[in-house]
RNA sequence: GGGGGGAUGCCCGAGUGGUCAAAGGGAGCGGUCUGUAAAAUCGCCGGCUCAGCCUACGGAGGUUCGAACCCUCCUCCCCCCA
């Protein structure tokens, strides 16, 4: 189809399909797919190698549902296969590979987290150990023939590698290619990925057009910054916010957000909510009740929002607070009960907040590790900021 | 195939026979401040019912009154020459 024939119609959806994206390429394509008229089949890959999924990863899953909703057919590729490779994106040295049992669970965890977002009723899920696990070497070396690796070394990090004589292994060479016969496995339309899947998505192309099938359109959306606002969201860095933390946990994780990052949290999870405005504590509020929302169900936010004026403003004692029936002995040992039921690390970490005046019973610090077994029946401890148990003697 | 360098606590990184549970930085934790923002500032930061003891400087042995530091072997990484 000519670029003059792609109607006007078709043109406006490629641009609403595409906001807030980094790339979409090659130029026109989008519309000249929508121009035919029929579902496209959208594809997103996940590595299984975080168990948990975070509102980085959302950024994409949110966009594919976008897709979804246009009437186009999500296709999710668990990597499950290509985990054992390790995807070298973004990385400086290689991956260590991962067991089948860790994949296996951590592909269960995806998907179940996936469908917070993806409409699963919608969704075509693969495995693509589906076509790989039984692959022989004829048609390995036949996909090796598809690319050279001039067109593989182009990839920045891979260039840089090469420069600086650091390790380069022959299988994360492999890894885009694999990416790419996922693409022509499951006869991909669209692949979506984050903006430091730009080389993957496009060589993908490369092997779509070599397998002589139609190539794909690459769409990348922006990485979320973490809530360190410097480096990207990722798990690994501990500066990200789960979609299965609790709400409380959300809420205040979005609050500790800065205020130069935040705006960008609003314009890439809720495009469709007006931006940050007023005071900016007061926005954040606003951004932790609608992560909240999105993921625990209308009213979350609200609540959680409660929790943290009462336990984080006013250092109240939280509504609901785990009940903590001690073990006998008089007079109790602190640092035991702090790390069995408050979640201190160890009995010396519980010592030292002891020491720092950070553990208290009813809000009055206790400076003893040794505690008079009385005094504690009915009592409230808190260690740190925000962890509680109220305890019971047993009788 | 030959020659050289290196492996230290969550990470980076000093230390080259006792004063080393190991400088410094980062991360983290606890205070002050405050909007759980930023910035600043003080303290903590291997374990243990803790003035003491135990475990730790890639692994295994050895020398020594005493080793992260010296020796031997092993494993892994990096560099240079071919």
């Amino acid at each position: 189809m000519n670029e003059n024939d792609v109607p006007a119609g078709a043109i406006q959806e490629a641009e609403r399909l595409a906001a807030r994206s980094i790339n979409c390429e090659p130029p026109g394509a989008l519309a000249r797919k929508l121009a035919e008229g029929r579902p496209l089949r959208v594809k997103l890959g996940v590595d299984p190698t975080a168990p948990d999924i975070h509102l980085g990863h959302t950024v994409v899953l949110q966009k594919m549902r976008e897709f979804q909703d246009a009437g186009h057919t999500a296709v999710l590729i668990i990597g499950d296969w290509t985990a054992r490779v390790g995807d070298p994106s973004g990385c400086s040295s290689t991956r260590p590979m991962l067991s089948g049992e860790e994949i296996d669970a951590n592909a269960e965890t995806f998907r179940r987290q996936a469908f917070h977002v993806l409409d699963e009723a919608r969704t075509e899920v693969r495995n693509n150990g589906e076509w790989f696990a039984g692959m022989g070497l004829a048609e390995v070396v036949s996909l090796a023939s598809r690319a050279t690796v001039n067109q593989l070394l182009r990839r920045n990090d891979f260039a840089t590698r090469m420069a600086e004589d650091r390790p380069l292994s022959v299988l994360e060479l492999l890894y885009p290619l694999m990416q790419g016969y996922d693409s022509v496995m499951v006869e991909a339309d669209v692949e979506l990925g984050g903006t430091d899947q730009l080389f993957n998505l496009m060589l993908g192309r490369e092997v779509q057009a070599r397998y002589g099938v139609p190539t794909q359109v690459c769409l990348t959306m922006p990485l979320l910054v973490g809530t360190d606002g410097v480096q990207k969201m990722s798990k690994s860095l501990g500066n990200y916010i789960a979609v299965s933390d609790p709400p409380q946990e959300q809420f205040g994780k979005a609050m500790s957000i800065s205020d130069e990052t935040m705006p960008e949290y609003f314009r890439l999870l809720f495009p469709a909510e007006p931006g940050p405005d007023g005071h900016p504590a007061e926005a954040k509020r606003r951004l932790g009740r609608l992560i909240a929302d999105r993921f625990h169900g209308p009213g979350a936010g609200e609540a959680a929002e409660r929790h943290f004026n009462i336990v984080t403003r006013d250092r109240g004692a939280p509504e609901e607070i785990p009940l903590v029936v001690l073990a006998p002995g008089d007079p109790v040992h602190l640092p035991a009960v702090l790390v069995d039921h408050l979640g201190v690390a160890s009995r010396s970490e519980a010592r030292r907040l002891i020491q720092q005046g950070a553990v208290s019973l009813d809000g009055e610090a206790v400076r003893e590790a040794d505690v008079a077994r009385a005094r504690l029946d009915g009592a409230v401890l808190k260690a740190g900021k925000r962890r509680f148990a109220r305890l019971r003697v047993t009788p």
